[in-house]
RNA sequence: GGGAGCUUAGCUCAGCUGGUUCAGAGCAUCUGCCUUACAAGCAGAGGGUCACUGGUUCGAACCCAGUAGCUCCCA
């Protein structure tokens, strides 16, 4: 079989893609051996695929892929998960181009649009990961509104209540106007966005008679600073610092809201700053958090104008219908023109913006359901600091102990219908019942019902609104085992707790602590070892990529222009824990460079012919690679149990380009058309298959690829290189790795010299030796004259005068050329090097000296010194002769 | 306003408890090569007052304090 020139990503891609899958390699069912567990953050059902999950799924991938070649029992559960707000958003939009609104729609003529939806959609973003090579057990795939995770969400909203954890109340919550719901803290994403700053004026009560003149016209009005006033309507109080002495006077007026004349007193608090706006803040109890606060302290009435739709309600007596922003700039004009709007500023502030529609936030008071956190968050915050589960980096452990320790109660309810209805059922007098199904809420109605008359299921009506799309996505170690639906099955008990989890700092809260927080409260245990954080994928210029931004490249492009494999590299290669990513093609680009490096050595190897009457020339340079292999092997061993991901792959990349191809290879690659040694050739194939193993992980489709090359002979179908076994580290001989890196110094010399005095490659050239460094140079023989092109090489004992000389180490090595050396050039060259070494030689010995430095220094770093002075000293004496040699 | 973190080569980053020959890598740059595995390549080379200022120490990129700039989180 031949092989072809260039590798050919896609074919190969999609053939080894279909055969993993129809052998079944990325299946895992419980057994004897250790299992290694992962489970997917499931991505939204909305979502395509992005740079950022690129990220995620290829970290997973190669840790996956390397716990299986480590025989470990390897599973990867994907899944995905109903992102509530945005799926509604994208069917109610779906609706709306059919002509059909949501509001003529009953709940189950919806959800059955929205599944038709989900069928047709959801699935797109797990076949674009199948496009990466993600080697997820598919047959696990879950969904989080399948009916098992669904009955898991009921039963542990149910469980919460009965232990009082779960509550209904009055809050200000965070009002999504454009997907109509209230949304947590943490989706809430603030923005600093320019606005306007309207001072306006009210008119102080029993001030009026007063004004004539700028001064006396100062009592007359009272100003305040806002940013939204469309909502000086709602006002139901000015509030002062008392502490100010400009506003003495207005202690205990009243003052008229302007446009609508309605009374409402001045206040005083300390709350107010003194120095922002004018000093006075108009306090909108429904409106915002801070005046709600403020209000409740000074009992006042809560006037709430908007309706959900972020439009004025009658309560506002102006404006009515209109949208927030539209009734703002109005509002502005009709100011202006009753002579209240003394001036508008710019300013900037945050705002908050909901993260899935993307609305402005709007503070709203409504009855919602709440969960208590505080004594969750107790043992969750626990796990991290006592080190059970480990934040990859640890640097977040701060912000995830400080989150945890000012823990807000999370309100769990969404007016929405895309979700898991809330099992509360109300009685006709309000009262409600916790409940699995509305019988048992019956049943249980009617325990407490006083009435004669039994209540019927026609008496209750449930909860309107669903449970917040995290309350189903905090069970989802334990639900995708079906820890819920049967406690002990055999899947849970083996898989759970699961090893590594993977994902976005972004979500460490949300997300992270809750599960924690579930994994303690329904399995005792936590749900997984690790989390790796990675960061965020960012353009070059340093921006988040985007969808709105236009600058994330689509990630299936990159596969098609790069291969998988690339891209894969790409994205890991500069990508350390926590780090954010900035992303740029290039990497990609180096990604399929690298992996056609590996395409070509091995047509190289491919391509030579075996005589086996050889003999082995071969024996340094073998057991040379062997050692670096092993102690590469260690080295990767230990970036990736620290889950430096990027340095193993890079330690990977040079293993593979600068030892085996640059070095190796070179060093036992027979002349043109010249056939190779049994022995090297069999210990070449174990070392590419080696390697091969080693780079599964990172690149799996070409290593699979070569893996099934009849160069390794025949291969059953079950043998493929992604559960191939990983090779155990051998035998490190430090003695050679040592000898060959000064060998490899003087080629990379010799190559030099041939680079400045402009010798060819093709002309051989003499090389002699004085060493003292222990180094039997003679042993390296083979190498030295094939990679250098020596024509001999020979030992001397004596200094060899008008030869081009260099050192290496403490050796001395001549080349003696027919061409004369510049005395002058040569003799600047060694002052130099005496300069520096002499300065060197001065440190050292200024420590070895210094009296404290040999009292307190360890005894190896004293070691160390006397070594450094030792090899200075000689080097030194080697200079001085060689500057003596060219003044004589 | 509160908290956390960052600042090392043109870029992206390593640098473990302060101490191996003078701070490392990859990419990019420069020089020379179409040397029959690979120009998606080969062989070389240059490039850093470790943000700044002080302090601790025999010794500081690393520890401490302050300054400046940047990022993130929370309000």
């Amino acid at each position: 079989m031949s092989i072809a020139k260039t590798y050919l990503p896609k074919e190969a891609e999609e053939k080894w893609y279909k055969y993993w899958l129809e052998n079944g390699f990325f299946k895992s069912v419980p057994d004897d051996r250790e299992p290694y567990t992962i489970v997917m953050p499931p991505p939204n059902v909305t979502g395509v695929l992005h740079m950022g999950h690129m990220l995620n799924n290829t970290i997973q991938d190669v840790l996956i892929r390397r716990a299986r070649m480590k025989g470990k029992n390897a599973c990867w559960v994907p899944g995905t998960d109903h992102a509530s707000i945005a799926t509604e958003a994208k069917v109610v939009a779906m609706l709306k181009e059919k002509g059909i609104s949501k509001k003529d729609l009953s709940r189950a003529e919806f959800l059955d649009y929205a599944w038709e939806w989900k069928e047709k959609y959801g699935g797109i973003i797990l076949d674009q990961l199948k496009k990466l090579g993600a080697s997820c057990d598919w047959d696990r795939t879950r969904f989080t509104m399948d009916d098992d995770l669904s009955e898991a969400v009921i039963d542990t909203f149910i469980h919460l209540y009965k232990k009082g954890l779960i509550y209904r109340g009055i809050r200000m919550v965070n009002w999504d106007p454009q997907g109509k719901t209230a949304v947590s803290d943490e989706e809430v994403m603030r923005k600093e966005v320019n606005q306007k700053l309207y001072y306006i004026r009210y008119e102080v009560k029993g001030e009026r008679q007063k004004v004539k003149g700028d001064e006396e016209s100062l009592t007359s009005y009272l100003t305040i600073a806002t940013t939204r006033p469309e909502t000086i309507m709602a006002d139901a109080a000015i509030c002062v610092n008392p502490n100010d002495e400009r506003y003495l006077h207005l202690h205990g007026k009243q003052v008229y809201i302007p446009l609508i004349n309605r009374e409402i007193p001045v206040i005083l608090d300390e709350y107010v700053t003194m120095d922002f706006g004018t000093g006075a803040l108009k306090v909108t109890p429904a409106h915002d958090l801070n005046d709600y606060e403020l209000g409740q302290k000074h009992n006042l009435p809560v006037i709430d104008i908007l309706n959900d739709d972020g439009t004025l309600n009658a309560k506002a007596q102006i404006l009515l219908g209109e949208d927030r922003f539209a009734a703002r700039k109005k509002i502005a004009v009709m100011l202006e023109e009753a002579g209240v709007l003394e001036k508008v500023e710019e300013y900037k502030s945050q705002v908050g913006f909901s993260e899935r529609t993307n609305a402005v936030i709007e503070p709203k008071l409504s009855m919602q359901w709440f969960c208590k956190m505080e004594d969750m968050a107790k043992p969750a915050l626990d796990y991290v600091l006592n080190g059970e589960i480990k934040l990859i980096p640890e640097k977040f452990i701060n912000t995830y102990r400080h989150w945890m320790e000012n823990v807000k109660d999370w309100c769990i309810s969404r007016q929405l219908w895309w979700g898991q209805q809330i099992p509360a059922y109300y009685l006709p007098h309000g009262q409600y019942i916790i409940a699995k199904t509305i019988e048992e809420a019956l049943e249980l109605a009617n325990q407490i019902n006083t009435n004669n008359s039994p209540l019927t299921i026609n008496d209750l009506t449930q909860e309107e609104d669903v449970v917040d799309t995290w309350f189903s996505s905090w069970l989802w170690p334990i639900s995708v085992f079906d820890g819920f639906k049967d406690p002990n099955n055999a899947d849970i008990n083996y898989y759970y707790p699961t090893n590594d989890l993977v994902t976005a700092p972004e979500i460490l809260f949300f997300w992270v602590a809750r599960m924690i927080m579930a994994g303690h409260e329904f399995r005792g245990k936590m749900p997984f070892e690790n989390v790796y954080l990675t960061g965020i994928v960012r353009d070059k210029q340093g921006r988040k990529m985007s969808k709105s931004l236009g600058n994330s490249p689509d990630p299936l492009d990159l596969i098609d222009k790069y291969g998988a494999d690339g891209v894969r590299v790409g994205m890991l290669l500069s990508s350390p824990a926590g780090n954010d990513l900035m992303f740029d093609e290039g990497h990609c680009e180096q990604g399929r460079n690298f992996y056609n490096k590996v395409w070509n050595a091995f047509r190289l190897v491919k391509g030579w012919e075996v005589d086996d009457k050889l003999e082995n020339p071969n024996k340094v340079a073998i057991d040379w690679f062997e050692s670096r292999f092993n102690q590469a092997l260690t080295e990767i061993e230990d970036t990736f149990a620290q889950y430096r991901l990027s340095e193993a792959l890079m330690a990977t990349y040079k293993l593979v380009w600068d030892d085996f191809c640059a070095w190796y290879l070179e060093m036992i690659k027979p002349v043109y058309l010249q056939p190779i040694d049994r022995e090297t050739h069999t210990k070449t194939i174990e070392f590419f298959s080696n390697i091969l193993k080693l780079l599964h992980p990172f690149i799996p489709f070409i290593t699979e690829e070569l893996w099934h090359d009849d160069l390794f002979g025949d291969r059953k179908d079950s043998d493929c290189c992604i559960v191939a076994q990983l090779p155990n580290s051998g035998e490190i001989n430090t003695r050679l790795l040592a000898d060959v890196e000064n060998v490899k110094q003087v080629i990379t010399q010799i190559r030099n010299i041939r680079n400045n005095k402009q010798i060819s490659p093709k002309e051989a050239l003499p090389l002699s030796v004085k060493a003292i460094s222990g180094v039997s140079y003679l042993s390296y023989k083979e190498i030295l004259v094939k990679l250098a092109n020596l024509s001999e090489l020979v030992l001397v004992t004596d200094k060899m005068s008008g030869a081009i000389n260099f050192l290496v180490s403490t050796d001395e090595f001549y080349v003696p050329l027919k061409e004369t050396i510049d005395p002058v050039a040569e003799k600047e060259r060694l002052q130099k090097e005496k300069d520096y070494l002499t300065g060197f030689l001065k440190s050292v010995n200024a420590k070895l000296t210094n009296e404290k430095f040999m009292a307190n220094a360890k005894p190896e770093i004293i070691e160390a010194e006397q070594k450094k002075r030792a090899d200075a000293e000689a080097k030194l004496k080697i200079i001085d002769e060689g500057l003596s040699g060219l003044a004589g």
